[in-house]
DNA sequence: GTAAAATTCTCATTTTATAAGAAATTCTAG
DNA sequence: CTAGAATTTCTTATAAAATGAGAATTTTAC
């Protein structure tokens, strides 16, 4: 254990169902000699990266809102999308839950969310959730614009049900990218339907997608076409958005290195 | 510049309006070689806290999204009084913001807000900005909760404008305690004033509060006792709540415990 | 008030970080 | 496609920091 990767072990322990630890626990389930882990664990407190709460127990500290609060202002792809999932949500034909998402490593990650007032099931798709790579039409969308070497590593990092599953799962992208949107039944939330679009700034690196959730059960063959157009325009716009922003960074990268 | 410091430093560089950099830049920024920060760029970069962007730039990465996802979803203050936000906006008289704040080191944190649709001004408050510590209702409704050295501790790292603003700061400070409340005019934003109550749990090392902020063009005199009403029922609300979430994790810990 | 638990401290030893420059890779403009 | 520039990684001896066992101290709980 040694560099970031100290921090980064200790902070891994955390997480929705369990949300606080003694530095004893940490030193049992890290394998390390509590002296140390004291010490590690205090510097993350000074740095507000975790804090104390009752008991001797640990928690995430406000380092963490800190920085998702910059984020939130500043990524681009946040900045660009975040204003049109209302309105997209507002123009579908039927309640539903609309979600910007991204690759996180091997995973695909939900970085905005709106759900329209009316709808009532809970779904995976939450701002900060973690999504499995090759289930849904929000990864799908993702992944559809990665090829080559980089899709089969990432592809083979998966576990597929079959050789079988694998083959059929490549088919469908293959088509998908030629239709220009995806569409997934019932692959992370049960009785939910998923419609998305890409969403890619090579400059910026994005690689993402916009994607329409809705339940089954609402759903009519002839709203497809206009969840598909909604899809369609609002992923143009967005990248539209995206570039602008883009601009406006280098504008203001330019300007404060020429100042130099 | 050494432990966790060595990262930390870095990732301060970054704000909502300077959110990408160069290695280079960071390099000359921080008066270290760039070979030693392309390596600890490298390091976060790997555990997600930083990403490339476009041209030779990084940001802050998803990790922040992820846990930031974790404490909204498990921090006790933040999910005991999330819910409440928006019941307070719809019972005050007038058009309001409403702002769950706690200590964050020297300063207040926001860590949840709710805004009336109909309010049309922009606040300070919003979630994961760093407020004043010594302006604002809701920064007082924090700091009446704290006494003796502490209180002087932090107290001594303000810059008041002269000793009689010190004194009358403490002054007032007194008079709010024995009122239970707080109310500024245009401290923080002009314009705008505020009420505030404190939270907290000693056990769980909660010292917050819970503020409603409105335009001081649509305050009537007769809206007072309702406001006052609305954030002392919706305080002890959330206290109540916070202990329950509190008794919830420490049943969670007692069986984790008692199974190993 | 006291025993147990939590936390900090000490220090010899091991491990890791540092930084200068070389080497390799990636970008860019023609 | 290619040369040159910019970016990034690698190599290395040396300097600096982390480790962990146990003692010492502080805090907590009853």
């Amino acid at each position: 254990m040694s560099g970031f990767q100290r921090y980064k072990k200790i902070l891994d322990l955390f997480s929705e169902e369990r949300s606080s630890w003694t530095v004893l626990e940490i030193s049992k389930s890290l394998k390390t000699p509590s002296s140390t882990i004291y010490r590690i664990v205090r510097e993350m407190v000074t740095a507000e990266f975790l804090e104390s709460a009752s008991g001797s127990y640990f928690r995430l500290g406000p380092a963490f809102i800190k920085f998702n609060r910059i984020i939130k202002f500043s990524d681009p792809l946040v900045r660009a999308g975040q204003p049109f999932l209302k309105k997209l949500a507002n123009e579908n034909p039927i309640t539903s839950v609309n979600v910007l998402a991204r690759l996180y490593g091997n995973n695909v990650m939900c970085v905005a969310d709106y759900k329209s007032p009316s709808f009532k099931k809970n779904t995976s798709y939450q701002r900060g959730k973690l999504m499995p790579l090759i289930y849904g039409a929000t990864s799908r969308a993702i992944i559809m614009q990665i090829t080559g070497k980089r899709l089969e590593d990432l592809i083979n990092l998966e576990n597929f049900k079959s050789d079988e599953d694998k083959k059929n799962f490549l088919k469908d992208l293959k088509s998908d990218r030629k239709k220009g949107y995806c569409f997934t039944e019932g692959q992370v939330d049960k009785g939910l339907i998923g419609f998305a679009v890409s969403i890619s700034n090579k400059k910026l690196g994005i690689e993402a997608s916009l994607s329409s959730i809705f339940n089954l059960d609402d759903f009519l063959l002839e709203h497809e076409p206009i969840i598909y157009a909604n899809l369609t325009t609002y992923g143009l716009l967005v990248e539209k958005y995206i570039n602008e922003i883009f601009e406006d960074i280098q504008k203001y990268h330019h300007e404060t290195n020429s100042i130099r």
